[in-house]
DNA sequence: GCACAATATATCAACATTAAACGATTGAAA
DNA sequence: TTTCAATCGTTTAATGTTGATATATTGTGC
């Protein structure tokens, strides 16, 4: 457990751990004392990007648990940015809309956090982004059994 | 802001942040019902490779607010893993050492989690984990005022 | 039609997290 | 020596986060 390789490895992933947060702080930080927090950030985004949403499908869309979500969603009903549907087909299901002021709001900050990503990746190289993506991808996915 | 080059910026962005929430939660998901918090894990560990600490220092090391470092050593206290000593020169300053209990508790837990990372990161070659290592050092620096 | 498992959401307790404001303490400048 | 700014920790209000559990609803097998 402290052979060479493994010391590499845990240096690899404490270093994947700070820059996510330090970039994520960064990139959201602009944000502050006007706009969502940024778990409101990403369910916004959610709905502006892919249409109207049933809270499952938001929890995986930003990786969030069911018990998060409501919370989130109250807040972001009580801000007036979206609207609770219950589904009349399902009535287990509900689904969250985006309201004329929560697509305002969103479609206002969206582009500032955009950019602001844009700015902080720079500082790799195009090359660099692609191989960044690369391997982040592979990682994410589920862990092969061995 | 939407040339395919920032498109692929924002990519690499969303993959950077799936990987290492996904990542990070399958790496402590063990220690659930019985171990230490993530941060709780975090700041024992620090203390357990650095040595006591003062609040200020162990809240740089893992990258949290000053707030949140006196709620997660309250609560560390609580379990009996640290205790806090007022410093006798500088009476402002809190440091943070481990006691017999705490040491003992990271000190089986933390092979777990180190275990744990060096196979999280498995799915990487050698070269591939020195890549992602080397980029993210470089996403973690403050970015450049341009 | 009736159990019954599965699904979707809500609720709860515990812990986390931040920014802002505050109190105590220090050191240095006036 | 007396302000006074800086530093360290704490407190507070708001939000987030999770796992566990509860409730309502659905669909399936019988």
């Amino acid at each position: 457990m402290d052979s060479p390789d493994d010391v590499l490895a845990l240096g690899a992933f404490v270093k994947l751990m700070r820059a996510s947060s330090s970039v994520s702080t960064r990139v959201h930080r602009p944000l502050l004392r006007e706009g969502p927090s940024e778990s409101q950030f990403g369910a916004m985004e959610a709905l502006l990007h892919l249409g109207p949403l049933c809270q499952r499908d938001l929890a995986a869309k930003i990786l969030k648990t069911g018990g998060n979500i409501t919370m989130v969603v109250d807040n972001l009903q009580k801000q007036g940015w979206v609207v609770r549907h219950r589904d009349q087909q399902d009535r287990r299901i509900v689904t969250v809309h985006l309201t004329d002021a929560g697509r305002a709001m969103i479609e206002r900050v969206y582009p500032v956090v955009a950019a602001s990503i844009v700015r902080e990746m720079s500082v790799l190289s195009r090359e660099e982004r692609a191989a960044l993506a690369g391997l982040c991808r592979t990682l994410g996915l589920p862990e092969p059994v061995e």
